[in-house]
DNA sequence: AGATTAAAAGACCTTTTTATCCTTTTTATA
DNA sequence: TATAAAAAGGATAAAAAGGTCTTTTAATCT
């Protein structure tokens, strides 16, 4: 479904956005333990969602990666975006050039239905409201 | 979503289920060209559904691929499952070694709806039923 | 200022996926 | 029986994804 870049980033930036909300800065390393990821490999994620500006960076002794009030609120469909792009959202399930509902393939109508059913609980899904539930439920981010 | 393999593999096999129920062999070429694929890696693919009785191949002059009468109720799902495995099934969206309701990952609940959707869409679709569709509907297997 | 901590950036390596080429095997039919 | 058609199989190559390592930049604390 997801490229490993995207795993690693969601599992990320959830972690991150959780801890955001007891005020604790966290580190690479800390991160990479947490959501059982390569460190090398999850820095290179994380430095495109600093780019992008959806976590924030901080360098220097105490510092490591947060996520700013204003971001929270920010849907795992722009993570999905930013880091898998959005072929998955407007590309077509047999893989034609593009997705046309006028010269639809024989699954453009089942296969829609699907796209946009993931599209919708992406773009429905804020980090705040993930990193919430964690606070109540008990989800896992590594196994 | 799907691999290349997989897309190529899919396209390949509604073709050769659409002109089945035409009563025609279509070869390889044939069908690289129907369906805007790679021919040599399309073989591959072909060669993977052959091995697993979904399509029929038959050597020599006037030959090519076929689906027998009995394999026309094939589900894409095992097309799918043939070709990409079954991750796609029963994988964790955020990539944890095994999906797991009772130590769920942040986006499990919401995540499982969204992947039984697609399996359940993929669950009821024969070839009978997208070759039948095709011959009253326009759709197209290249662009 | 200098030492230390931590992320950023870029070069590099490995594995997997995608793709091509060429030879071999099978088979229909002239 | 020779020939041509067509799939099967193996070797290889190119591209993309996944992953590591080293150097640079920035922040903090003596
Ligand atoms: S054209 Fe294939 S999904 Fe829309
Ligand atoms: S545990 Fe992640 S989707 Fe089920």
């Amino acid at each position: 479904m997801f490229s490993k870049s995207c795993e690693y980033g969601l599992r990320a930036v959830i972690f991150i956005a959780q801890q955001t909300t007891k005020n604790n800065m966290v580190s690479l390393s800390t991160i990479s333990e947490e959501i059982n990821s390569p460190q090398a490999f999850t820095a290179k994620v994380l430095q495109q969602l600093t780019r992008s500006n959806i976590v924030k960076s901080v360098k220097g002794p105490y510092g490591g990666f947060t996520i700013e009030d204003n971001k929270m609120n920010t849907k795992l469909s722009e993570v999905v975006s930013v880091l898998d792009g959005d072929a998955i959202y407007t590309g077509c399930g047999l893989g034609l050039k593009q997705c046309d509902a006028n010269s639809p393939c024989p699954l453009h109508f089942k296969f829609v239905e699907i796209r946009d059913g993931l599209r919708n609980m992406l773009e429905n899904t804020s980090l705040l409201s993930i990193a919430e539930d964690m606070n109540t439920d008990f989800t896992i981010l590594k196994r």
